[in-house]
DNA sequence: AAGTTACTAGTAATCATTACTATCTCTAGA
DNA sequence: TCTAGAGATAGTAATGATTACTAGTAACTT
């Protein structure tokens, strides 16, 4: 009796859970639920909301894409698993990788001097784009 | 012609953002604006909610305190000032400090590999506090 | 084929936050 | 001291993001 290796919570890899993924791999950065809607549309024009809200979640759980909880606004997705950080622009918004490293043992730091059984940690760059930045200082608010 | 040093965005110290500062110091956890709305009730029971945000956020700009955006749910904020990162439970929610240092000349770093203009990190660990830490497996899912 | 479970579209509800409006209160200048 | 205008507030409405619900569909098991 073969049996297909999918991760644990997620029993099918069902149509529309795969171009849920590879719509998030092939944007290349870092959309947002709304933006993921978007692209499936284009393949599945009746996809709902909430199914690729969900199936983000599913996805997440079974460890085949990241959930990013960055700033303010709406949470963004990472089709990338292994470990790096990002920055993001406090003007336009835009999320970028970053391939700075940390010193390792970070976790298990964090777990004596806290007491917490550590899962790992997440890193966030705030700043200005190139873009933003050349514009920054021009821009008069009001 | 004296005047008072109070940050740009700040033209005065109010009753209703004083209350709110104290409420956010003295409550030490990391509360979220629900929160301290409830604490600021405690005193001022005809505050209303957009009074709170908008002060917190007044504060946050002037740098008196600080916004943290952590994990899913609501923001919290952090009447600490000085650059320190934050544990998060998985299971409770619960926020704690952490007193993990960094190497230095991180955001540098960050600015070289991304070419943004940096203005500073957050970072945030998760896992499971003690409390939550000693009851994992043995919740059992519905 | 029948029963069971996972999944879906469509929609409603919820939560967190922001925006709006009318009113009030400081402050500065005449 | 009176007054105009900026800043702030309470109360409420609106928005944005996410989750929950419901009825129906598709796939797997025996």
């Amino acid at each position: 009796m073969e049996m297909k290796q999918l991760p644990e919570k997620m029993a099918r890899m069902t149509p529309q859970r795969r171009v849920i993924l590879e719509a998030l791999r092939k944007s290349g950065n870092h959309p947002s639920a709304d933006r993921v809607y978007e692209l499936v549309r284009e393949k599945l024009p009746h996809v709902s909301m909430g199914t690729v809200y969900r199936n983000l979640e599913t996805l997440a759980e079974a460890g085949m894409i990241q959930r990013l909880e960055l700033g303010p606004g709406p949470r963004h997705y990472d089709a990338g698993i292994k470990e790096h950080y990002h920055i993001r622009c406090l003007q336009c918004g835009k999320i970028e990788d970053t391939l700075v490293e940390l010193p390792s043992g970070l976790d298990r730091a964090a777990r004596i001097k806290t007491g917490f059984q550590v899962v790992g940690h997440e890193l966030e760059f705030v700043g200005y784009c190139p873009g933003c930045a050349k514009n920054i200082g021009k821009i008069k608010i009001k």
